[in-house]
DNA sequence: CAATATATGTTATATTATTACATTATCGAT
DNA sequence: ATCGATAATGTAATAATATAACATATATTG
């Protein structure tokens, strides 16, 4: 059995924000080496901004976030660097809220399939292939082949539902 | 087995499309009246709108619509027309393309699974417990309790993929 | 170092969605 | 029927999200 959630889904409140960061951002890092990408300060700082927050962030947010670094920035700026990213499975766009959350595998070619916390508004990532494959094979049965699968789910996280019965 | 995509899923390119409208149309009126609901000329019109094509249809294509129509209409209208076929089942967002599409299934409580079919842009929906069931359950492994789910899948029709080898 | 390709800056605008408040239509009780 | 309450729609303004088009700068390659 394959751990099947990221390390930093659904973090406890007291853990090591500036490290899971650092490792999120040398992770990226590497891959860029290895794979001759551009890791630019532009996108590294995109990522980092992302990555500040254990939750999706909308680009206009991001945005402001690089202002306030003192960067000169406008909408394509932010976009063009999330693009990036998202290309490369440095961070994932949530459909459903027009938002953006890092992704600490950029190896794995996953479906992202998306846990959203409604209390805490954190998102936990579920790669199963389990999950993909029954839909695809369902898929089939009505003579579809599917390219890519979108999947967000909406609900209560451990900790938010621990915190209810506390 | 029960039926698990709507007949009128990538419909056949001669498959009678006014009378499909017309069921839907009264399929939505049947139930409303059961459930004490009301279904205004306004909310009939958009809904027909959306039938109209066998396709995610925007927002503003849907004002356009209206107008053509001569109804005063500003984006209000259209969404808040959108926002009660949607609530009851009428209607589906598709969060990934920000567009709606008819449901002819008003009844059934269903997380929508959409099939969204690259070419012909059409969209099949798919109503499989077994698909919600497992990610309920695989959510709940890491101790996630779903409230709702958004599933759509990208790919291609049976229609199409049959043309592509003609 | 020149030529090319890639990335970023900048302005403008397109697209999608909501807020706030006025008006009209419908429903329920008298 | 009509009054009062509730729900629906009209209307104007604006917020939030995203892209197009073109200029400039930075990196890569020969």
């Amino acid at each position: 059995m394959t751990k099947n959630i990221s390390a930093t889904a659904f973090p406890s409140h007291e853990h090591d924000h500036a490290a899971c960061i650092a490792e999120a951002l040398d992770a990226a890092q590497q891959h860029c080496d290895r794979h001759g990408l551009r890791f630019t300060p532009l996108r590294r700082q995109v990522l980092e901004i992302v990555w500040s927050r254990h939750a999706p962030i909308g680009a206009y947010e991001i945005l402001d976030e690089l202002r306030n670094e003192s960067r000169a920035a406008a909408p394509p700026t932010v976009y063009r660097a999330l693009e990036f990213l998202v290309d490369h499975g440095f961070a994932h766009k949530i459909e459903s809220l027009n938002a953006f959350v890092g992704c600490d595998r950029p190896d794995s070619d996953h479906v992202g399939q998306f846990l959203i916390c409604g209390e805490c508004h954190q998102v936990g990532e579920l790669d199963d292939p389990e999950i993909a494959k029954l839909i695809a094979k369902k898929a089939k049965t009505v003579g579809f082949d599917v390219s890519h699968q979108t999947i967000e789910v909406r609900g209560l996280c451990r900790n938010c539902a621990g915190e209810r019965h506390a």
